[in-house]
DNA sequence: ACCGTCATGTAATCGGTTACATGATTCT
DNA sequence: AGAATCATGTAACCGATTACATGACGGT
């Protein structure tokens, strides 16, 4: 009966409900994808999943069309608000673990002249996707998605940064 | 009755074995802290269960002592081998999810006064932790292991640097 | 004797991913 | 009429984490 507490995928839903203003699962599906999907996958499993168990949960309120598509149109409820709200304001750290694949097969002694080359050319394109999210919205983001935007370009450059060393080093 | 396909978490174990040459599972455990736990956490429960799954696979042999603790003694066998490598071998690029919490937070509007501060001086005790490392082994360590502990450092200075940059934007 | 840590495992739970599945619109 | 995509979900599986559990050895 009572609600499993809630995981970050829970919060994920939540905060891109407020960040919307009002979605249906669907468009928090879409949102996922333009946001924070890149560094935070989400399928859209998850999505209707976590829907289900905030409404259940009182924390987003729902209407659903009785005809057609039957969409949902959630919102956050003042208690949903409290819910995020005080997750947000929670400092606590949760070691990050950037699961790189390709820096675990480096530890192990996998030629950078092997995983290099894919990793750069990867991360350029990453790099390039927040270039053009970048030049699309201009300076009319809010502070927070600007902020993790700047990461998401920083991060980018960083990582070719590091394996365009590695590359070099390998040949001294 | 056939083994289930070998996870990043097999890998792990496997590339760790090979690493220390000899090992039991418990060195294994023990390992894992000291090397590629900060970024790619391993508990004790998975190091067993991959132990097994990799003796079963033939791809690390086994000897145990029949009195006492029952040790076990690991040690790839060639087969074990010819896998790690051809694992190390496969530059395919798995999009990395550098899943942080903070970022998330973050994004989702909370205030960089808020959360900065912990984010800064986490990744400044992680620092600290590589940084000792790094002197301990000097330069005797194999390139493999001495490129990911680079990138520690690197990536703690980079966060740091962040966190930092964000904290000032704030005030601005 | 007792305590810490060495050393080994098992079992339950649980959350997420993958795959399956379906009907409603809209555009051509 | 047919294709694409909009929009919604369900269910099975599976791997990983968490918690539980136990005995051996070494030092005090």
């Amino acid at each position: 009966m009572s609600i499993t507490r809630l995981t970050t995928a829970s919060y994920l839903v939540l905060g891109l409900v407020r960040h919307l203003g009002t979605a249906s699962p669907y468009d928090v599906k879409q949102a996922v994808a333009g946001t924070i999907g890149p560094f935070w996958a989400l399928p859209h499993a998850q999505v209707y999943v976590q829907c289900d168990k905030l409404v259940e949960a009182g924390l987003i309120s729902q209407v659903q069309e009785t005809s057609g598509r039957q969409r949902r149109t959630l919102k956050l409820t003042d208690r949903g608000h409290d819910a995020l709200n005080s997750w947000l304001g929670d400092d606590t750290f949760v070691p990050v673990e950037s699961r790189d694949l390709g820096l675990l097969k480096l530890f192990f002694g996998a030629s950078p002249l092997t995983i290099a080359p894919a990793q750069i050319h990867e991360h350029r394109q990453s790099l390039k996707g927040y270039e053009q999210v970048a030049e699309m919205s201009g300076t009319e983001l809010p502070h927070g998605p600007s902020g993790a935007l700047a990461f998401g370009l920083q991060y980018e450059r960083w990582m070719i940064e590091f394996w365009t060393e590695q590359l070099h080093q390998q040949s001294s």
